[in-house]
DNA sequence: GCATGTGAATTCATTCACAGCT
DNA sequence: AGCTGTGAATGAATTCACATGC
């Protein structure tokens, strides 16, 4: 059913964070559409469930392909299929994890990341109590030995959960070991090179924009 | 130093997610700064350290009102404690937790949140095994109820960290208790009266740019 | 008739460039 | 001289609107 997929050219760099973002979105609603087993799904559809426009979806997926049928919509198992592929979820990636502290925890134990792929080979920390022993059923190894062992278990993405402190030095070592991208949850602007393709998660700055909505509610009743 | 602070006016609809989100940015910054005992910096120096353009820092800034001074730059503990009260975070906000998984957890202890102003009141679950517990050193209250503590203890923001199966129900337990802002970190569309401010954060999906990010690279070698 | 796919039009965000102040 | 603050210019993202195909 679908007509055709773009090919793949030097203009994937112009595809924006924004659309990305969305079609992360898109992703979850046409998974959670196959489960209500919907056939098809119109752009309006699509739209309705993430508060955007149908032009808008209709736009982003144009970028790559053509995939719906005129006067029908999409096929809700094939784009979802076809969103995995752009995306990079078809296949899986080796993480690594470094800090099981209060955050890291949470996320060895976070079911979305194996369920998308993303399997979380190895564990990092520097405490000696945690090293060697179990942690949610994965064994911690030693940081000292982190770049070493990225390259030897072919880790293609590193999430780093230390404190803000280290976070930097990690950086370094990942880098070293020639990984270069980055899942980042220390609270900290850190430095990477050129190459490398790092992410911050700050969930204080998700609070920050409640915050400011709220401040700015109360201002705005005042007038 | 200060020259003048804008009105909040109906204008304040019109600043854009995005500015919000470099205002975070920037106040980190100037923490930064303010350790290193810096005085004043400049829109240069602000850009530079989150790779940004001076002008862009001089636009955002300037939605607000006009902190700097020609010649200098702006007074950093000045502009710091502006953006504080342009986020909101000169104040104290009462917050509720709903879940206490592994995600909740970490999120209890998650010390950047107090740091803020944030202050975790109220934590909730419907396990039995956990009601009426100490978890690391809050009481753990019983979601049956959960609208009447929300209102008693005048909270102003709920976290959301329950299974994504659950957190409908949270929703409208929230809303019925007349809060109008909520974080969610269940990984689901959820459904809110507009007059609810909802932010959903989803970690997969951090993953998801960076998988995006490795395959575009994989595939743009091999043209 | 219905819904996609896409150039054109529009809106929104960023950057330029310079007047104005220290 | 140095750096802000801001209209004007540019560039990017979104929406419109309609030709196209089922």
């Amino acid at each position: 059913m679908i007509k055709y997929v773009k090919e793949f050219t030097k203009e994937m760099h112009r595809i924006s964070e924004s659309t990305i973002h969305r079609l992360s979105l898109y992703y979850r609603t046409l998974v959670g559409l196959q489960r209500e087993r919907h056939i098809t799904v119109s752009s309006r559809e699509l739209a309705k469930r993430n508060k955007f426009t149908p032009a808008q979806v209709r736009k982003d997926l144009s970028f790559f392909g053509s995939f719906g049928t005129r006067g029908l919509g999409y096929p809700v198992s094939e784009l979802k299929d076809k969103i995995a592929s752009i995306l990079g979820l078809n296949k899986t990636w080796n993480v690594a994890l470094v800090g099981v502290g209060n955050v890291g925890s949470a996320l060895v134990s976070y079911k979305e990341f194996s369920r998308q792929g993303f399997i979380i080979k190895k564990v990092f920390d520097n405490d000696q109590r945690k090293i060697g022993k179990n942690h949610k059923g994965i064994l911690v190894s030693d940081v000292r030995y982190l770049a070493r062992e990225l390259k030897e278990d072919k880790i293609e993405i590193v999430i780093i959960a230390v404190p803000a402190s280290e976070a930097q030095k990690v950086v370094a070592e990942v880098v070293s070991a020639g990984v270069h991208t980055i899942l980042n949850f220390a609270p900290t602007n850190l430095k990477v090179p050129g190459n490398v393709v790092l992410r911050t998660v700050n969930m204080a700055m998700e609070l920050e924009h409640l915050s400011f909505a709220l401040t700015k509610r109360g201002r705005i009743k005042e007038l």
